[in-house]
RNA sequence: GCCCGGGUGGCGAAACUGGUAGACGCACGGGACUUAAAAUCCCGAGUCCGGCGACGGACGUGCCGGUUCGAGUCCGGCCCCGGGCACCA
């Protein structure tokens, strides 16, 4: 039984009914002719089935400052879409005996739901799904364009294998030795033929870019800047001294890089990779077999005991003309500069522990202040000037590799050049839910390309699934057996597909012509939209997904698609929801699921809550009874709202004086709450503070309550602050401020209400005069330390300030006569009287 | 090891440019309403010391020092926590 006249505070009464006639009649852009576009931007989700408090916390924040910006007349475009290749699909497919496409689109079709029943205000008519032929037709053409341009190539190389994923990975998808989806898992060494993209013909663009990325938060750009890790040195030539017991060469010399040319002198070895490929020339089988056991296997570390193998071969210092014997070493990579180094024991602490465990000599070239560096427990890494180094004794480090560059590249030693960490993008992989590569290998023409008329080649619907998984391309005869394009002759389809990374690197220009049949995007539409104005997602994107949508936007441009240059203009990493503390998953079991928060809570709650419990660039344990206090909140609106329906008119503006202290109260605040607000909005999104003021209001509003009752609160004013606390909670608790509109219409006179949504409605400009403050509280200091507050007019001048003060009983009683040495007043704040120089009362 | 963040009540936090430390909320305690409970509404609260008491005093933003009339905020040094990278020659 219920004793209450109105219903009482039930989200779940009004939330479902508001989230269908939302996603009938969506906020879709109907902007004024002539407003600013602005492209905001969330990360798509993987389908996995359901959303996930990142993925609440992601799209709250971006739904917040749609709705802002829409109220602000902005032409806000705020698309969301689906990321639905990839390998869970397949594992799911296991161990339900389902295929991946059911299993991937079932999964969207609920995140869907769940997303409309949060309100998140989207523009569904651009939605994408990559696993979709429409969508994913569009990765084989610009594979089809890349391969046209050199950017698209394969090659045999050591890649990174998973034995879990039973795939390739990139390098980017590798951390420390282990799989990024499988971090009990050590990556395996394979020497396979794979399709790359040549993102290191953009190594120096991307790395220079950074600095115009200043919407960025620092932190992802020096991350971006370390992946690159450009640096600066030369390659040098080392003549192979011939062997009688050996046939000839075919070329007989070695390739090393060094970023320390100027310790050439001091070489004491040259190392190879163990997977250098000119080890299957130099070596016979028993000796390859000994390198091969070299290859790091796992994750090594710098820890890692340094072995070596001699390969009995020597090698000429192409400046000192000194014999060095060639070694193998588990410590050099391959995929790094050329894959063999100079080791130089003596400035180079790794050369020196390998060179020292290997007894070889050890002969210092740098000598800091012309002396000669104690070598006896590490190397002396830092400058110098050069010693043991023939002509070049006495210079200063960089002037020596200035001079020994231009040298070297005399004598056709070497030359200096630029070498990056970064390496080209491995993209092929050996699963069945991906793009497929477009590629024909013909017995007599080669690789042949499938013709953009032929696009897209569809995946394979009708294919196996045991519990060993689902089949891979290579083992569907149906799908590879093909006629070349060329010559007609039969030929075989390419099996790999694409990494999902090729799908994100470039979603978010589908969205903005989704439905084009002939090209990816529009250029006339692009050239409207892009840059995105603002991307908002997790963290845990710096690095991949970031800087292979860059390099796709560089090449897009480059194909004359798109004039900008890069693709976001402001990135947003928003901070991780831990749960007791730690990330919340499954295994541990401690997952909060926003399903059923909505179902107790309901959705507005959630969010804001969400938005409520700090800063959203900061991390945050979950506290369950913090929603419990949003809840809370929002039926006090709601009772505060259902109690007093408007019963003036609609008017613009504030009124220029109030008639009595509550209500003078009532403006000020409701105008300092709208500033506030409005300002977040505008900055750096502190929306903690944007729902602490408008709670302060609301106390405000309680408190003030039995003054309207008695009336002293005119109806008008109350009504226009009461209407001013629904437009500035409009962005982060939709639901409830609709309904109160709703509920409003029905009982107030007519004109009191707004006649559409209060999400149409433009947004407040605050006040200014009711925002100031017109009495402040001064505080008072003797020596620094607060000794007393009075009430002064915040118009106060300095001298009327320091003679309050100092005429406070209070203050002078500390005074006792004495005379300051100095008054310094702050208009609006504080006075501090200063009794002498350096006091400390 | 290198590069970023960050340390403020019992907890999440606020203080945006050096000017009242702890707004707002959670948890807690007290009261009103109720037969009772829930819900709701109101009040209290950094810590310590003194006082029956309105109140007064001292201390207080990781630690040590500095600049300043005044430091959570600026500078120097250190400690701790989190994240990223990690044999890149």
């Amino acid at each position: 039984m219920t004793n209450e006249p109105i219903a009482g505070f039930q989200p779940q009464a009004y939330e479902p009914e508001l989230a269908r006639q939302w996603a009938a009649r969506p906020l879709a852009a109907s902007p004024a002719p002539g407003a600013p576009k602005y492209y905001l931007l969330e990360m798509l989700p993987y389908p996995s089935g359901a959303l996930h408090m990142g993925h609440v916390r992601n799209y709250a924040i971006g739904d917040a400052v749609a709705r802002f910006l829409r109220m602000r007349g902005c032409d806000v475009l705020h698309p969301m879409g689906w990321d639905a290749f990839g390998l869970p699909a397949e594992n799911a497919a296991i161990q339900h005996r389902t295929h991946p496409r059911p299993w991937t689109l079932a999964n969207i079709a609920n995140m869907k739901a769940q997303m409309r029943r949060f309100g998140f205000s989207y523009d569904w008519s651009r939605e994408v799904t990559t696993c979709l032929p429409e969508y994913y037709r569009w990765n084989q053409w610009f594979f089809l364009r890349m391969f046209e341009r050199g950017l698209a190539y394969r090659k045999k190389g050591w890649v990174n294998w998973c034995p879990r994923c039973a795939t390739v990975l990139a390098n980017e998808q590798v951390a420390g030795g282990v799989c990024w989806r499988h971090e009990d898992t050590p990556v395996e060494q394979r020497e396979l033929e794979q399709w790359y993209f040549r993102i290191t013909r953009y190594a120096e663009e991307l790395l220079r870019d950074l600095d115009r990325l200043s919407g960025w938060p620092e932190r992802v750009t020096t991350m971006q800047r370390n992946w690159i890790g450009r640096s600066e040195g030369a390659a040098l030539e080392f003549e192979l001294e011939k062997r009688e017991d050996r046939p000839a060469l075919s070329l007989g010399r070695l390739r090393v890089f060094t970023t320390r040319i100027d310790t050439v002198f001091g070489v004491s070895a040259v190392l190879l990779a163990p997977q250098h490929p000119l080890l299957s020339e130099l070596l016979n089988e028993t000796e390859r077999a000994q390198t091969r056991a070299l290859i790091p296997a796992r994750g090594e570390t710098a820890e890692t005991e340094k072995l070596g193998f001699d390969t009995g071969w020597r090698a000429r210092n192409p400046f000192s003309r000194e014999s060095v014997p060639v070694w193998v070493a588990n410590f050099v990579l391959m995929n790094y500069g050329s894959g063999a180094v100079m080791a130089v024991p003596a400035h180079d602490q790794r050369d020196y522990e390998f060179c020292k465990k290997y007894q070889l000599p050890v002969r210092p070239v740098i000598a800091p202040g012309g002396v000669a560096p104690d070598l006896s427990r590490q190397a002396y890494t830092g400058e110098g000037e050069l010693i043991n180094s023939a002509a070049y004794n006495g210079l200063p480090c960089r002037e020596a590799m200035a001079s020994m560059i231009r040298w070297a590249e005399q004598q056709n030693a070497g030359q200096g050049t630029v070498t990056y960490r970064l390496q080209d993008w491995g993209v092929s992989r050996q699963r069945y839910w991906g793009t497929p590569i477009p590629m024909i290998y013909c017995p007599g023409c080669g690789v042949v390309p499938v013709p953009d008329k032929d696009l897209p080649v569809r995946l394979p619907e009708d294919v196996p699934v045991s519990s060993g998984g689902v089949a891979n391309l290579a083992a569907i005869e149906s799908f590879i057996q093909v006629a070349c394009p060329k010559c007609g002759a039969a030929a075989r389809r390419e099996t790999d597909t694409m990494d999902t990374f090729v799908d994100s690197s470039w979603y978010f220009y589908r969205y903005l012509d989704p439905d084009n049949g002939e090209a990816p995007f529009a250029k006339s539409i692009a050239h409207r939209w892009m840059p995105v104005d603002q991307y908002i997602g997790g963290i845990e994107h710096a690095i991949l997904h970031l800087i292979y949508s860059r390099f796709f936007t560089k090449v897009m441009r480059d194909l004359g698609l798109v004039e900008n240059d890069e693709p976001i203009a402001r990135l947003f990493t928003q901070g991780m929801i831990t749960k007791s503390g730690a990330k919340m998953s499954k295994s541990k079991g401690n997952v909060v699921d926003p399903a059923a928060l909505i179902e107790r809570y309901g959705a507005d709650a959630t969010r804001a809550y969400v938005l409520f419990a700090a800063p959203p660039e900061k991390d945050f344990d979950w506290n369950d009874q913090g929603v419990e206090g949003l809840h809370r909140f929002l039926g006090r609106v709601y009772r505060l709202a259902m109690r007093h329906p408007p019963l003036t008119r609609l008017h613009a503006g504030a009124p220029s004086t109030a008639a009595s202290p509550a209500e003078d109260r009532l403006l000020r605040k409701t105008h300092v709450a709208l500033r506030r607000i409005t300002r977040e909005m505008e900055s750096r999104w502190h929306f903690n503070t944007c729902l602490a003021a408008a709670m302060e209001l609301v106390n405000v509003f309680y408190e003030l309550e039995p003054e309207l009752e008695r009336g002293g609160i005119t109806e008008a004013v109350w009504d226009d602050c009461q209407r001013l606390l629904l437009l500035m909670l409009a962005p982060f608790t939709p639901f409830l401020v609709e309904e109160i509109r709703r509920i409003w219409a029905e009982r107030a006179p007519a004109g009191a209400v707004w006649s559409g949504e209060v999400q149409r409605q433009n947004w407040p400009e605050f006040s200014p005069e009711w925002a100031r403050e017109e009495e402040i509280e001064l505080v008072v200091q003797v020596n620094g330390k607060l000794r007393a507050r009075l009430r002064a007019s915040a118009s106060a001048s300095e001298e009327e300030l320091r003679a309050l003060a100092l005429a406070d009983p209070k203050i002078q009683a500390l005074l006792a006569g004495a005379q300051p040495a100095k008054t310094v007043v702050i208009p609006g704040r504080l006075v501090n009287i200063v009794l002498r120089q350096g006091a400390r009362a």
